[in-house]
Formats: C-alpha cells, sequence, structure tokens
DNA sequence: TACTATTTAATTTTT
DNA sequence: TTAAATAGTA
C-alpha cells in the first residue's frame, strides 16, 4: 500500500477529492487544474488504498484517445496492468454491453455499427424509397432530428407531432429509419446508448447485477454528457453507487451537439449527499493569461463560479495585433512563428486557432509560402476515407448479408454494369417484400432483370459468396488482403489517375496492416472480423497517419479543448466570426461562444496572441469588421498592442480607385471601414468613398439600416 | 456512365 | 471563394 506515491503530488484541494469517502463527489476542474491526475489517483486510491478490485470500477470518457490515456496513467501509477478495469467512452461501454447481451437487447448477434456518413446514406435512401421530395426533407435536419430525440431518450412512439404536419412528418421518417435499421441489423451511435439505456432499465436482473459489479463511476468531461448518457450513469448509479463526476462548467462547448451542463446541478438534486470540490489552482499557464481568461468568462451569468490562479510568474502580457486583412493577419502570425523556431523552439509548441475551419486556409498558404511545416487537425479520419469504407462495406456484407447500407455502397463499386436503374428495381422489390437488398437481388436477377443487367447482378452475388467462402478460415489481415483485391477495389484505384488513386491503394494497404496489427479483447465472444469492424465504426483512428514530424499545429479551437502549447495564436477574433455570428444573437449561444474563448485562452501556457483583421473576405465578398467583444472583455492591463492601429486610409496594394477620390475622405479622418454614427441610421462601417470636399461622398453600411450614401458635408457622421 | 456546367449554401464534431 | 451536390450533355 503506497499511500505516498499517490498522493504526494497532489495539491489540497486535489487530495481532498482523491481520498473522498464513499460519497457521489463532483470535482469542478478548471482548464490546467489537473483533472485527470485526479481521475488517475482516485482510481488508483480505490484500488490500491481501499483496496477494490478493479473489477468494481467503471470509468467514462467522451473520447477513446481520452480512455487509453487514462488506462495508461493508471497503470503506470500503480505499477501493474489493470486489464478488468472497464475504461471506455460512453459508446464503447454501451456497445460492449450491448454484445454481450445482445438477446435482451434485442439485436442480433451481428448488428453493426453506422457512422454518420453511413446514416446520413441511409437517411437519403429512406427518401427515396418513400418518393419524398428531398429538397424539402433534408436529409441532414432528419438525421439531426433522429439523433436529438435519441440522445433525449425518445423513441418515434413517445413523440406528440402538436398538431405540426412537418413534425408529423419528421417522426414518421424517425419511425421508418429505425424500420430500416431493424430490418439490416443497424445500430448507429446515438442508438448504441439508447439501447444499452434500455438494456438496464428493462431486465432488472442484469441492472442488479451491474450495480452490484461497479460500485464506484468515475466520469471524465461530466459536462458534456447528454440526457441519454446521463441516464445511463443515474441508472447504474441508483442509491448506492458512488459517481465521482469530473466537469468544468466553463468549458461546455457542445450544448449543439446535445451536451447539457445543466447536469451538474441535476447531480446535485439526483444525488443530495454530493461533496463538492473546486480546483482552481492552475499549472499550465501564467498569471496574465489565466487573469484575461477570468475576466472573460466573468461575464457569463449561469456559471457555478471559479477563478483559477497560480503560485507561478505574471509572464508576458496578451499581445493583440490588429491585422488590416486576413493576408496581414497570416502573415503577421507567420513572422511570429518564424521568431519562434529561429529561436530554437519547436513548431509542435505553437497552435494557431480559430473559429471555422475555413479559416485555416490562407494560414496554410502563408505557412506552405514560409516552408514551415505545419498539420492541420480535423480532417478525415483513416476509418472514414471513401476507400476504407469500400474496403469495410465488403467485409461487413461477408459477414452480414442483410446489411443494406453496404450492398448499397458497395452493389457498383468498381462499377459492374449494376446501374442506377438496375437498382432502383431492387430496392422497389426489397420495399414491397420488405426483405434485405441480398435477397431482392438473387429473386430479381432470375426474372425480373433482362439479360446484362441479371448477369451483372448475378455476378456480383456469387462475387461475394466466393470471398466469404475464400476467406472463411483465414487470419483477419489476410481475410482483408484477400478482399481488397478480390472485390477489384484495388485495380479500381489505381486506374484513377494522379495522386490520388495511389494514395487509396496505399490507404487500402494500410488498412491490411491495421488489420495485422489489432488485437481483439479476449473477453469478447465475436469474430475477429466483427470485432475489427466494430472497431473501425467506433474509432476513427487518427487523421493523419503522418510519422512524427515537428510541426505547428493548426486547428479550430473546439479540437483544441483539452491541449495546451506554449504559444497560441488565437486569430480571426471579430464579430461574427467569433462570436460567430449565428449565435451572437442569442445570449446563451453568445455565452457558449464565450465559453469556447475561455477554452481558447486557457490553451497557452506562456504566450497568447490574438489577431483580428479589419477586412475579411468571407465567402468571396470584402467585409468589414469590428474587433471580437471578447477582445474588449480582458483587462488592458493583460494588453499589449503590437501595432496601434495606424491611420491607413487605403490598403498598400489595392490602388486606389482614382486620384483624386482618395484623398479628401481621409482628410477627414474617414478611411475605409472606420466605424461611424449617423444620428437617424445608427452605427455602421464605411464601405467606400468618393468626390473631393464639399461633395465627397461616402458609402455606410448601417447594422440595421443597411447601405447607403452619404455626403460627407451634410451627413454629420461621428467617428468610433 | 463519365464528364462538365450550374446551382447552392457557407459553425463547431466525437462516437 | 469554393466545395459539394445536382442537372445536363457526350
Amino acid at each position: 500500500m503506497d499511500v505516498t506515491r499517490i498522493l504526494e503530488s497532489l495539491n489540497d484541494a486535489q487530495r481532498q477529492a482523491v481520498t473522498a469517502p464513499a460519497v457521489p463527489m463532483l470535482v469542478i476542474a478548471g482548464a490546467g487544474s489537473g483533472k485527470t491526475r485526479v481521475l488517475v489517483h482516485r482510481a488508483a486510491w480505490l484500488i490500491d488504498v481501499e483496496g477494490l478490485s478493479p473489477q468494481s470500477l467503471l470509468a467514462v470518457t467522451f473520447t477513446n484517445k481520452a480512455a487509453a490515456e487514462m488506462r495508461g496513467r493508471i497503470e503506470s501509477l500503480l505499477g501493474m496492468p489493470v486489464n478488468h478495469l472497464w475504461i471506455g467512452t460512453f459508446h464503447g461501454l454501451a456497445h460492449r454491453l450491448l454484445r454481450r447481451h445482445w438477446r435482451e437487447a434485442g439485436l442480433p448477434q451481428n448488428f453493426q455499427i453506422i457512422d454518420s456518413d453511413d446514416q446520413l446514406r441511409l437517411i437519403k435512401r429512406l427518401l427515396k424509397n418513400l418518393e419524398i421530395d428531398d429538397g424539402r426533407w433534408v436529409p441532414r435536419e432528419i438525421q439531426y432530428f433522429i439523433n436529438a430525440q435519441k440522445d433525449e431518450g425518445l423513441r418515434p412512439q413517445h413523440l406528440d407531432d402538436e398538431g405540426d404536419p412537418s413534425r408529423r412528418q419528421m417522426i414518421a421518417l424517425y419511425k421508418s429509419y429505425e424500420e430500416v435499421c431493424e430490418r439490416g441489423g443497424l445500430v448507429d451511435f446515438a442508438e448504441l446508448l439508447l439501447r444499452a439505456h434500455e438494456l438496464w432499465r428493462d431486465n432488472a436482473e442484469l441492472l442488479h447485477h451491474y450495480r452490484r459489479r461497479f460500485r464506484h463511476l468515475l466520469v471524465d468531461e461530466f459536462q458534456d454528457t447528454n440526457a441519454i448518457q446521463y441516464a445511463w450513469l443515474r441508472l447504474l448509479a441508483g442509491n448506492d453507487g458512488v459517481p465521482f463526476v469530473v466537469g468544468d462548467d466553463d468549458q461546455s462547448i457542445y450544448r449543439w451537439r446535445g451536451a447539457r451542463v445543466e447536469h451538474i446541478h441535476q447531480f446535485q438534486k439526483d444525488f443530495p449527499k454530493t461533496s463538492i470540490v473546486k480546483l482552481e489552482q492552475n499549472y499550465r499557464s501564467t498569471a496574465t493569461i489565466l487573469n484575461a481568461a477570468n475576466a472573460v468568462i466573468a461575464n457569463n451569468n449561469s456559471r457555478m463560479g471559479k477563478n483559477l490562479w497560480t503560485d507561478g510568474a505574471e509572464g508576458e502580457s496578451i499581445k493583440v495585433y490588429a491585422a488590416y486583412n486576413e493576408r496581414d493577419e497570416s502573415d503577421f502570425v507567420i513572422g511570429r512563428l518564424r521568431d519562434w523556431i529561429d529561436q530554437g523552439n519547436l513548431r509542435a509548441d505553437a497552435a494557431v486557432l480559430y473559429r471555422s475551419n475555413a479559416q485555416s486556409r490562407v494560414l496554410e498558404e502563408g505557412l506552405i509560402n514560409a516552408r514551415i511545416p505545419y498539420r492541420v487537425y480535423g480532417g478525415l479520419r483513416f476509418f472514414e476515407r471513401a476507400e476504407i469504407k469500400d474496403a469495410l462495406a465488403y467485409l461487413r456484407l461477408i459477414s452480414h448479408r442483410d446489411d443494406d447500407s453496404s450492398f448499397e455502397r458497395i452493389v457498383n463499386r468498381p462499377t459492374r454494369g449494376i446501374g442506377a436503374r438496375t437498382v432502383e428495381i431492387m430496392r422497389a422489390y426489397a420495399r414491397a417484400n420488405s426483405c434485405p437488398m441480398w435477397r431482392a437481388a438473387g429473386a430479381i436477377a432470375s426474372d425480373a432483370l433482362n439479360g446484362r443487367a441479371a448477369n451483372a447482378v448475378l455476378a456480383f452475388l456469387n462475387l461475394i459468396e466466393k470471398m466469404a467462402r475464400d476467406v472463411a478460415g483465414l487470419d483477419l489481415q489476410e481475410q482483408v488482403d484477400h478482399v481488397i483485391y478480390a472485390s477489384g477495389l484495388v485495380d479500381f484505384f489505381k486506374k484513377e489517375k494522379g495522386e490520388k488513386g495511389e494514395t487509396r491503394v496505399e490507404n487500402l494497404l494500410e488498412l491490411v496492416s491495421a488489420a495485422k496489427s489489432f488485437e481483439p479483447d479476449p473477453a469478447e465472444e465475436m469474430s475477429k472480423l466483427d470485432e475489427f469492424l466494430s472497431h473501425a465504426a467506433l474509432e476513427a483512428g487518427e487523421g493523419q497517419a503522418d510519422a512524427w514530424e515537428d510541426c505547428v499545429q493548426l486547428m479550430t479551437m473546439h479540437s483544441a479543448k483539452g491541449l495546451e502549447f506554449p504559444l497560441v495564436f488565437l486569430t480571426g477574433m471579430e464579430d461574427g466570426l467569433f462570436p460567430h455570428q449565428r449565435s451572437i444573437a442569442d445570449p446563451s449561444g453568445l455565452e457558449e461562444e464565450r465559453r469556447l474563448c475561455y477554452v481558447g485562452i486557457t490553451r497557452a501556457k506562456q504566450t497568447l496572441y490574438v489577431t483580428y483583421a479589419e477586412q475579411r473576405r468571407l465567402h468571396g465578398m470584402d467585409n468589414f469588421s469590428q474587433p471580437s467583444r471578447f477582445i474588449s472583455e480582458i483587462p488592458a492591463a493583460h494588453i499589449e498592442e503590437i501595432r496601434p492601429r495606424v491611420q491607413v486610409s487605403r490598403p498598400m496594394r489595392a490602388p486606389a480607385r482614382s486620384a483624386t477620390s482618395a484623398l479628401p475622405a481621409a482628410e477627414m479622418g474617414v478611411r475605409l471601414g472606420q466605424r461611424v454614427r449617423h444620428g437617424k441610421f445608427g452605427d455602421g462601417v464605411i464601405l467606400n468613398c468618393e468626390g473631393q470636399g464639399a461633395h465627397a461622398r461616402v458609402e455606410v453600411n448601417f447594422e440595421t439600416a443597411g447601405t447607403k450614401w452619404l455626403v460627407l458635408s451634410y451627413a454629420n457622421l461621428d467617428l468610433m
């Protein structure tokens, strides 16, 4: 029993949480306050000091990465492997339960998991089948609706159309979608959680078993739980369970996908004996950065309340750069990156963050020009690539003939003469006889089709059957290897011209090696192939398989959550971009944006740059914008303006429209992008100017009144 | 069936 | 601007 080892590196608050008695615990852990550390040490404490078996712990995270990290850290702290400790994502654990109890859950033994891309395709197909106009009923919106209901734990029969015909249609589509999934043995992400919840809810014995087994529940990123996840935890905890949840209400940035911070309050109601510990000491950032973050987040109303502090140095001030436009902004960032690298720092220690992905473009161009290696986070993941999904679809069809989703994906890929018309006939048959496409194909090939189409379909059916026979008994990586060639996929992509096809073939080969290094869980009863397929759906893999290279990190502020960097740039800090236009009107939306800003600021360890552009090209149009309101929420004392906003009346490179028009407006201190106020029209931004002296006119874009041309000498504009 | 023109819309993302 | 989806053409 090595208590010191577990406790020595902890501060008082952390230690209090780690050594807490067996009561429900709510740990409010600020950014950089050692949240994961507390979870890891708590697990070690329970096992090593309280003497609990690892089997009686359940640890839940949101990402596979977090789960893997937690397991690794627990093992290294304890100095032994903890194989029987259940650590995983909500989805991973739900999946495990459903595999184990598929019968009770009402699923076929070899049910398949579909990802959101599969889900969307399935919905599109469904609309076609039902002959519903996908212009009026947008597949994405239907997908969103279905997932939102499932996230709330609601089945179609729980929903009331409220007399709204469009809602009634949505509910009907939800119902049809469920039927299709049911028939094909398909389970989407939200369904995993919903089923797992219903499994326990409706099986007293099972629930009892798991309640007895898992008395201690450790939950990471608790503020991100959605309704069904919370309900699942609540159910498992019952009255005697001891949930230990860690989260930060100020870092809740996923409301739009169902996360509810309110669960932090709900938790205290559901578990009245809860003790609360706040972790406010920060080990990551300088005092300046923390003060800035505290000041910004203080503008939010609905908070638990928390103030980060450090006993470290004050650090350098936050640099704010007002760029002329997005190019200038990018040049500035790259200049600072150059300095950073020239001073011998690691490129990977620098991160450029932005609100939306599209903003990476300009930065990337600049970085390429400057020959600075960089890496953009958040592209397609390995298992999401089209060619990989094609290959997986073959494997899935081999394992599960009823999987229509896979069937449709590959029936004519590579092209084998089964065109849209033929597929249409199959669909009609399948629908009329409510049978899977596979059966429909067989039935139709023997009568309804003409010779050529029938042959093509028969050839496809035989191909799959033959592959299934050939692959039986082979080892997993041999199966994958066989399938990528026998399916014709490799040849198909080889023919694709350019580098693209080459990469795709490489990816297919990479899939074989992924299969080779795949280690199945010995406790699972599935076939290795089925387990691999589940793994592929549940863990999409890294974005880039790139080897370790020292690269500047580019990513959205969302994907930066949980990471830290010595040098951070927050770019595009303009009202309309960040906070984003679509969140600006709604107070709760604005608060979420502000939390995102808080997340962004607290990523920085030493140096933080904040940049914005006065003019930015958006959707091909030049827009003028004002600095993000969040910048003005940072106390001036912590800010150093890098380039005081000099009076530049025109862009250097954009030539003046005419020799006579450039000057006069500037004479009056008016310049493009200048904010002005008009007695009647209110506030606006100068877009354009022309004429001289008494005739000088400016075009102003007013926030409420729209765009107007005004004669300067009459308009009586106030500069702001 | 594959390629090309036209239209349309444009946060954030993990499982 | 541009990427993706759709419609139209060879």
